[in-house]
DNA sequence: TTTTGAGTTGTTCGA
DNA sequence: GTCGAACAACTCAAA
């Protein structure tokens, strides 16, 4: 019998090196039909934000003209992915269909059924790992129960079978006889209807060939000074590849093994720096283990007895926050970098989550949702983590009473206030600086945005003074 | 089952 | 200015 045709299901692996439910259709060398489609509704209430929709589109693009270079196509869809594979299957006679997995609660239970009633017509349904180092089920204490701690469970990981060798991009994608109708990009809607994204054009590439190039100029020029380089947002020191991951621009095995082939003195370093980053990708998949493993943790505090944490519900600060209007230059400037770029750097991260969730003691759940519609990075694992670590209801959270200091940190991070005096312009007498745009009505304050720079509207002592205060509500 | 050691990223206080 | 301890005890992971 001759292959009549195997659909590549593209999502998060927008790539065609070292994508593996690519390189299995086009190994049964019949016709190879790459489909991405667009169903947000079946991943909610963690559908695509603006700000990854930006991205999508922009890596939705790139994909397509590289299977146009390969002599293929993308084929866009909108609907349930179900549903929109069997019409595909209905009109090109494929009887295979291979996608790579994702972990999203959501997104686990929908590809179940899907893969399920492939199987019951007797087509062909597989799925593969193209996304993590170390799958979240493959990894386990020795009492065989998931980690909550990082440390053990890198250390578990690395004496576990490495990741496999990457794949190079097959050398041959056949085209079917006919192609099956495709709709537009722009039928999508991907893109903003205000003009809010000209600061996300000013700053990324998305595609794989970008995504390439930021992973070389890493390994070259800031790999052997990244242990110290990466916590200074004043300089560029860190890798700037996280949305690229999010999307599968670049294959994690790749650069995995990129930097392993590098490293011939462990003493060096070069090998330092890139031990270190090795383990913020560990962090990836870890997140991404503790997502599989308590899927409620999107949603939910980890540690239970959270549940009762006193949240204040304050709007005004939430959104003299999310503005950048909190009268600290450290976490304003975070907040402006983040509405104006779609990323914030990863120190900032911390510094701004822990001035929302213990400064002004409004809850993590509040600004996942902000970063998630913000952050061309969104991730829904990394997401979860990162606010829950931030809140102190997560894993390895300890110690639950760390308070960052705003001002302090400033001073250790960004000593010659360059970073602050970049995004805040007010501060200085010249105004030089990024002014960035205006906020949806939404998210406005009542009170019109005000051109000069804003008092605290905490004390930091006294803030402190009342997150201890209400994290002893919950310790008894 | 019980015990023991240890935990990404910090801050403040007092010697 | 520098250093170690306390924060305030908890929870996890391994033995």
């Amino acid at each position: 019998m001759s292959e009549r045709g195997a659909i590549v299901w593209f999502r998060h692996d927008l790539r065609l090196d070292d994508n593996l439910a690519l390189s299995a259709a086009a190994a049964l060398e019949g016709p190879v039909i790459p489909v991405f489609i667009w169903s947000p509704e079946e991943e909610a209430p963690w559908q695509p934000g603006a700000a990854s929709r930006w991205w999508l589109h922009h890596s939705l693009a790139s994909l397509a003209k590289q299977l146009q270079q390969a002599g293929s196509r993308l084929i866009l869809r909108q609907g349930p992915a179900g549903e929109v594979l069997q019409e595909l299957i209905d009109e090109t006679g494929a009887n295979a269909v291979f996608w790579n997995r994702r972990y999203e609660p959501a997104v686990i239970a929908r590809d179940r059924d899907v893969k399920q009633n492939l199987r019951d017509e007797g087509l062909t349904a597989d799925s593969f790992n193209s996304q993590l180092l170390w799958e979240p089920w493959t990894i386990s204490t020795k009492q065989d129960r998931p980690y909550q701690v990082f440390t053990p469970y890198w250390k578990t990981c690395l004496q576990a079978e490495p990741p496999a060798e990457p794949e190079d991009q097959p050398e041959n994608l056949p085209a079917p006889d006919s192609w099956p109708e495709s709709d537009e990009l722009d039928d999508l809607k991907l893109l903003p209807d205000i003009d809010w994204d000209s600061g996300l054009e000013e700053t990324w590439t998305p595609g794989t060939a970008a995504a390439a190039e930021t992973f070389d100029r890493f390994v070259e020029d800031l790999a052997e000074d990244y242990n110290t380089a990466r916590d200074r947002p004043d300089h560029q020191g860190t890798s700037r590849l996280s949305p690229h991951l999010h999307f599968g621009e670049i294959s994690v095995r790749r650069i995995w093994h990129t930097l392993n082939d590098r490293i011939d003195d462990r003493r060096t370093r070069f090998a330092s720096g890139a031990e270190t980053f090795l383990k913020e990708l560990g962090w990836r998949d870890f997140a991404h283990h503790v997502l599989y493993h308590f899927p409620q943790t999107a949603n939910e505090p980890l540690r239970e007895k959270y549940a009762d944490f006193p949240w204040r519900q304050d709007e005004t600060s939430l959104r003299a926050w999310q503005q950048g209007q909190t009268g600290y230059p450290i976490v304003d400037a975070g907040m402006r970098e983040l509405w104006h770029t779609g990323w914030m750097h990863n120190r900032v991260r911390m510094i701004v989550a822990s001035f929302l969730t213990k400064d002004l003691l409004i809850s993590w759940q509040e600004g996942a949702r902000w970063f998630w519609d913000t952050l061309v990075d969104a991730d829904l694992a990394n997401n979860t983590l990162g606010w829950q670590w931030a809140g102190g209801c997560g894993a390895d959270a300890a110690p639950y009473f760390r308070i960052f200091n705003p001002t302090s940190q400033a001073e250790k991070h960004d000593p010659e206030q360059e970073y602050v005096q970049h995004w805040i312009p007010e501060l200085t007498a010249g105004k030089t600086g990024v002014r960035i745009g205006k906020f949806p009505k939404s998210v406005r304050s009542g009170s019109s945005s005000p051109s000069e720079y804003p008092p605290p509207i905490v004390d930091h002592q006294e803030a402190r003074q009342r997150a201890l205060a209400a994290l002893q509500q919950i310790a008894d």
